[in-house]
RNA sequence: GGAGGGGUUCCCGAGCGGUCAAAGGGAGCAGACUGUAAAUCUGCCGGCUUAGCCUUCGAAGGUUCGAAUCCUUCCCCCUCCA
């Protein structure tokens, strides 16, 4: 290739990168490293990490799995350490509190599930996997000692977290320091050229930079990437929260909790979590601008993007049709979970509980009835000592609705 | 090692001998309204065979007719000094 071949080259691929991106530092470090790449040919390893403790991946996890995506269609090499030594430390980043120890089979049943998801998104066959167990596991105490003599306690501590909860009064491990050093050493074992996270990841990336210079390498440049909202609008998406959206829920999930997001987000979930251009993106921020537009028009786009990129087109026009269906024209869904239960006289709340199983106390379940939350075959229910009869068989299925939940009991086995 | 402060229901946080299943806020759930948006109003929010009963206020004992509240021991956290 000709000097200007690759000038262009480069530009083709920083713009690619930029997309989306928070920050990249250092920036001419980075462009350094692209450059070399490409006259060179040798792909730029791509690090990133994760820990096994909560295995569901979120829409907020695939911003970052599609900047590594972006990256192997470039033509680079990811490689994915899976945490399942620093799970067992936790990390306190952006944590109040210390994070629960899993034990190892945990990890690794987390650790199963979460790969599965991963490569919903990113390509298999262009991505190294190492547990950093590998390495951690075999170290020895001095090599330990040595490790972290490269990192102040004064410097740890400039970490937000740990300053507030320590400001706070809220304790802090020893053991929470060892975090970012062990991030940070994954990235000199691997000989990382360039590690992506969340912004909040800032400090364990740039820790990885210090310490590979102390082992005697060349030092990663780092990329953030914003953090995506949940459902409330919020807060991060995050499994704990419970406000998240994961890749693997079924389409009228992911549909359904997509409608429930607050109208001022569905711009930022076009441009972070969906494979829509810029283009498209601009188009959808201008057309939402105008309040003559009904939002709901343009989140039932999204939705209906989002299904289709994990489920594909056609359950995204059934989820989208099952949406209307019920929530629109307020009809029975389609398809709703069955319960079997041997036929006879039953008290109305005791009936409930026995559709919804698990979910509610006696209390609860009471409580809603007086509430008028609870339908009976389309009838509301007031009193929870209401003598319903299940008969044998199909036809007298009873449906129970239970605020926007569904569920029908059938008599027999 | 010394001195002091503190552990309350999912979270924050009040209570400091009976009127405490425990104020208030947040989260959550439900009803009305609606676009499963926002805002607002209302109710629920330990459990149960629900006018009553049972189990909770770090743990175990004790005092008392009666304890989240008082005493003892223990466990844990924080701050300051070393």
């Amino acid at each position: 290739m000709t000097d200007a071949r690759h000038r262009a080259e480069l530009e083709r691929q920083l713009a690619v990168i930029r997309t989306g991106t928070e920050e990249i530092l250092p920036e001419a470090e980075f462009v350094r490293k692209l450059e070399r790449s490409i006259t060179t040919g040798v792909p730029l390893r791509v690090k990133q990490g994760f820990d096994p403790t909560a295995p569901d991946i979120h829409l907020g996890h695939t911003i970052g799995l599609r900047k590594l995506r972006a990256f192997q269609d470039l033509g680079h090499q990811v490689v994915l350490i899976v945490g399942s030594y620093t799970a067992l430390v936790g990390d306190p980043s952006g944590r109040s509190a210390t994070r629960p120890r899993l034990t190892e089979e945990e990890v690794r049943a987390n650790a199963e599930t979460y790969l599965a998801q991963f490569f919903k998104v990113v390509d298999r066959d262009r991505t190294e996997v190492r547990w950093n167990g590998e390495w951690f596991a075999e170290m020895k105490f001095k090599e330990i000692l040595h490790l972290a003599a490269q990192f102040t306690v004064a410097r740890m501590l400039e970490r937000d977290d740990f300053e507030k909860r320590y400001k706070a009064g809220e304790p802090i491990s020893v053991h929470e320091f060892l975090y970012p050093l062990m991030q940070a050493y994954d990235s000199v074992v691997i000989r990382s050229d360039v590690e992506i996270g969340a912004t909040e990841q800032k400090f364990n990336l740039l820790a990885g930079r210090d310490i590979q210079v102390a082992y005697g390498q060349e030092p990663q440049a780092i990329l953030t990437l914003p953090v995506l909202e949940g459902l409330d609008g919020v807060r991060r998406m995050s499994k704990s929260l419970g406000n998240y959206i994961g890749v693997a829920e079924p389409p009228t999930e992911i549909f359904g909790k997509t409608m429930s997001l607050p109208d001022r987000l569905i711009v930022r979930y076009f441009r972070l979590a969906t494979d829509a251009t810029p283009t498209e993106c601009d188009e959808a921020a201008r057309a939402l601008a105008d309040t003559s537009v009904n939002p709901m028009t343009w989140k039932k786009s999204l939705a209906h993007r989002l299904v289709r990129m994990y489920h594909g087109a056609a359950d995204a026009d059934r989820a989208r049709d099952e949406f209307e269906k019920q929530f629109s024209r307020r009809e029975v869904p389609s398809e709703m979970p069955v319960v079997h239960v041997a036929p006879g006289k039953f008290r109305a709340r005791d009936l409930m509980m026995r559709a919804f199983p698990d979910q509610y106390t006696g209390s609860a379940a009471g409580a809603l009835f007086k509430q008028g939350a609870v339908h009976l075959n389309g009838e509301r229910v007031l009193d929870p000592a209401s003598e319903v009869e299940l008969v044998h068989g199909e036809a007298g299925a009873v449906v129970f609705k239970v605020g926007r939940k569904y569920a029908k009991v059938v008599g027999g086995a």
